[in-house]
RNA sequence: GAUUCCGUAGCUCAGCUGGUAGAGCAUAACACUUUUAAUGUUGGGGUCCUGGGUUCGAAUCCCAGCGGGAUCACCA
């Protein structure tokens, strides 16, 4: 970050005072009354013309088109852009012209917020405009904000597209690239169309603790913490599925929650340290209804968000209207591989695994060398919604085990796009044999699998005193927006997505430089000089900074006093 | 974590085999009362990411670091 301020920054800033010396408040207090929107003007302005005679709209000043004693600016708010028409005579009616001349011309700028009252008309080329009869400065922008040129076909020119920019400064590439705005607002309608179904089915809304003695229900590194009072280590959450089994357990029969889950990982465009994920709990269903509700589910936040129920995702289009494909994990191997796993020990699991050149190591078991297989040769060609079930009882020590099938698990996963949507279980409920499955999680973990869950005594406490048949699903919301917004990368579903920290220069406070001697005036010049701390000054040659002070003076044609050359040598002592 | 590409004005980008930095927009000044990627004329603006090295001389070549992207590995 630089320190010294651009040449724009400090014109910028010279305006800020002329506009205060003119006895204007560049940030008044008051409510700016807003009677209209930019999209609503130029959407319904030629059938309703009646209705615009009289409206106030309030934004951003975006491109300016200044001709003499009339002009023209677009004004962006959070609905989009309008152009306004501003004529001299029309807002400076007397002798003075200072409104239009200085105070609009000079000293306002792009990016600034204006308000505007006036009435709608159509200009000599046809475009809908809002002619200004009052305009009141209501935020000035110091900032000069990138410049985004689009032409009549909507062609952009000098796009602002830098990730690193856009990502750590999501306020800049949402007012000029506004068209990103649309990914969040359909973030949002994917998680109300999502409660107020689950609403309607009778199920509660519940918070369950971000921060965990034990981080369960999942098997991921966590972030660790420390509460200060209790003098203990904390955990925040990996997931948040034991707390809601324990309001089951409570008699609650149906809750759900959306929350920030915490994984202590790895960071690339599907993964971010903090994301969004929704569970919930049914009490008395199974895996079989949850898939029923999921597709139901699907289908209605598909359409609140587009109007249909299929959507394009890169090449393919996405059909979310159920039933969807079932095939049992097996299958799937088999109709992908030609393999029939079903019946294979650890050692035949390992002999395919070589076979199809697919890396495995000793920790593995046998249920992870099956997904292992499944990651490697079935995922990718899982482009419909589909459901894969029954998995191996070693990957899922959660999960019910299969009513029929032995060594397997009451279990689905949904598969759209080659990626894991949702997951889901009969889940378990029966506190002994949870109790047993979590300690053969504590022999895996034994073996170096790291991804082995731990045990938690009160939820197993829980369970002992009662836990009715439950079916459970937890939805990655963000990858599921993700899908039904076409997006690639995480970060461009996440308004704030994790970044490593900005290179911060060392700066010295100009009260620091102030403090030894430095009159307030020439801090900046400093500064520009490329002293950022008082240490670096003194590190210079003092007749050099005073001979330099002296250029700098004159370079940037400033108006102040030159230090006396004693002065000056004074910072030095 | 590995590989690879990138970092130059407020923004988007040029900058050749090394010779001391350019364009468009933005900005400043002037002109212009229905323009629209407004236009015309003139001007200002740079720690070429940081630190070393090679060289008479580095934005350019070499090394290291920082930040970002892409691909791969792990995880949701």
């Amino acid at each position: 970050m630089s320190i010294a301020l651009s040449e724009q920054e400090i014109i910028r800033r010279e305006s800020l005072q002329q506009l205060r010396a003119l006895g204007i408040n560049p940030y008044p207090a008051e409510e700016y009354k807003v009677t209209a929107f930019a999209q609503d003007i130029t959407d319904n302005f030629e059938a309703f013309p009646d209705t615009y005679k009289h409206v106030a709209i309030a934004g951003r000043i975006m491109m300016r088109r200044i001709m003499g004693n009339a002009s023209f600016f677009e004004l962006q708010d959070a609905t989009g852009r309008v152009q306004v028409y501003i004529k001299r005579d029309d807002i400076c009616s007397g002798e003075d012209k200072t409104l239009y001349n200085t105070v609009f011309k000079k000293l306002l700028d792009i990016g600034d917020y204006v308000g505007v009252k006036g009435y709608v008309f159509l200009t000599q080329t046809g475009e809908i405009s809002v002619h200004t009869q009052e305009l009141t400065i209501l935020s000035k922008s110091l900032k000069p904000l990138p410049i985004v040129r689009r032409d009549d076909e909507g062609n952009i020119y000098d796009a602002f597209t830098d990730p690193e920019m856009r990502y750590r400064q999501r306020y800049v590439d949402l007012t000029v690239n506004p068209e990103f705005k649309q990914i969040f607002i359909k973030r949002s309608k994917v998680i109300s169309a999502m409660r107020n179904y689950f609403n309607n089915q009778g199920w509660m809304e519940v918070e369950t603790p971000i921060l965990q003695p034990v981080h369960g229900g999942a098997a991921a590194r966590p972030f660790a913490t420390h509460h200060n009072t209790l003098d203990m280590p904390l955990f925040l959450r990996i997931a948040n599925e034991l707390y809601l089994k324990r309001l089951i357990v409570a008699g609650f029969d149906g809750v759900y929650e959306f929350g920030k889950m915490f994984r202590n990982e790895g960071m690339d465009r599907t993964h971010n340290p903090e994301f969004t994920a929704m569970e919930i709990y049914v009490a008395y269903k199974d895996y079989i209804w949850m898939m029923a509700m999921v597709e139901e589910c699907l289908e209605l936040v598909t359409r609140a968000v587009h109007g249909i129920a299929a959507v394009q995702v890169g090449a393919n289009e996405i059909n979310f209207a159920g039933p969807y494909t079932r095939l049992t994990m097996y299958e799937s191997i088999q109709k992908y591989t030609g393999i029939d796993v079903s019946a294979m020990d650890e050692a035949g699991l390992r002999e395919v695994c070589e076979d199809l050149k697919i890396e495995v190591d000793a920790s593995m078991g046998k249920g992870k060398l099956i997904d292992e297989i499944f990651s490697a040769k079935v995922e990718a060609n899982l482009i419909q919604p589909t459901y894969i079930t029954d998995y191996p009882i070693e990957m899922t020590p959660l999960a019910k085990k299969h009513r029929t099938k032995d060594g397997l698990v009451e279990r689905f996963e949904l598969f759209v796009n080659g990626k894991e949507i949702a997951n889901a279980y009969s889940e378990l409920n029966d506190p002994i044999d949870q109790r047993e499955r979590l300690e053969e999680q504590l022999i895996l973990a034994g073996r170096g699998d790291d991804e082995a869950m731990a045990m938690d005594d009160d939820f197993l406490r829980a369970l002992e005193y009662g836990m009715p048949p439950t079916s459970g699903l937890g939805i990655g919301i963000d990858r599921l927006v993700m899908l039904l917004t076409n997006q690639s990368t995480i970060q461009e579903v996440l308004f704030f997505p994790q970044m490593r920290p900005e290179k911060k220069t060392k700066v010295s406070t100009a009260d620091d430089f102030v403090k030894i001697g430095v009159p307030t005036e020439w801090v900046q010049v400093l500064n520009k000089m490329g002293f950022n701390t008082v240490e670096e000054l003194k590190a210079a040659n003092p007749n050099k900074v005073f001979n330099d002070l002296g250029g700098m003076r004159k370079k940037l044609k400033l108006d102040i006093t030159m230090p006396a050359k004693e002065v000056v040598m004074g910072w030095f002592v």
